[in-house]
DNA sequence: CGGCGAACGTAATAATATATCATTTTGAGC
DNA sequence: GCTCAAAATGATATATTATTACGTTCGCCG
């Protein structure tokens, strides 16, 4: 059973817990260094580039790390289905509804930089009824809402 | 008035039209350079990444392009409305829904590489209901469903 | 014509992502 | 525990996508 890397940030047993149930249905291991990049993810609050998140590790851990090593990482933490790619950033976020596996939307705000990540069986089954509609046979599906959040919304007071 | 430039593609008179007009309504100008590179990406059946373009124009025009010309005419294109991006491939996709302005969906086909524009009423309203539910102002929206296309299906027969 | 702002050109560089190949770690079977 | 094969990692190089900085040209308006 691995443990976190020596320089990461604490990892609440939750998520951990998670990592191992995620690996375990895809017959996946969870290594030190992939649970150090998902522990890194964790403790930012905001989704990160793949850049960034080898800055933060590199701090962290005081090393070089190369790109491929990071997107490594973040390959196999998509796969198992604990992190998401924002594809209109160009970034990537931990997966804030990880009770199950799910179609995932993300309201996105242009102010504060915060992705919301939202599930919406109504949403799934407009996208399922339009690839339906077309005989095109879906497998995953970005949807990506950009504009203001709610409490920037508010302090903006426009 | 704008002429295409020297080497262009054979540029259809609907959507020359269409160009003056979403240029005029946005006031912005239709320039040769402009032009050319909408009736380049017409003229190809798929969605182009930049740098596809940019080959496709020195091909045309004998000469070379710099990347920023190309990203300035997209920048363009888009503003415009003539153009979509296409954010989980990068690339670059002339609207076909042109009537009117309308929030878009893309049907992408991960075997042929087919971008099948998409409206639907119900989903934007799917959309504008989960902004609002959250207090969430939206200024725009990016769906695109990956998967397999019709004929694509068919042709694999599994 | 002159002036002004938009568009364009040139060059350099930043940001994102992948390819290749050697080395190390892991887990299964013995 | 030992060995093997597969998986993961590391090091290096390179490909792809996008932007910054700055000077020149173009086109409209007076």
């Amino acid at each position: 059973m691995a443990k976190p890397a020596a320089n990461s940030p604490p990892l609440a047993a939750k998520w951990r817990k998670l990592a191992e149930a995620r690996c375990a249905a895809a017959e996946e291991r969870l290594t030190p260094a992939r649970l150090a990049a998902y522990a890194e993810m964790l403790a930012s609050k905001r989704p990160v580039s793949a850049y960034e998140l080898i800055a933060l590790l590199e701090e962290r851990q005081q090393r070089k790390i190369a790109p491929l090593t990071v997107y490594r990482h973040l390959d196999f933490l998509i796969r198992v289905g604990l992190v998401h790619r924002i594809e209109s950033t160009q970034s990537y976020s931990t997966c804030d509804h990880p009770e199950h596996e799910h179609e995932s939307g993300y309201l996105l705000c242009s102010s504060c930089g915060d992705a919301d990540e939202v599930e919406s069986e109504s949403l799934e089954s407009t996208l399922r009824e339009i690839a339906k509609k077309r005989g095109f046979k879906p497998e995953n599906a970005t949807v990506e809402i950009k504009g203001v959040c709610k409490s920037c919304a508010a302090s903006e007071a426009d």
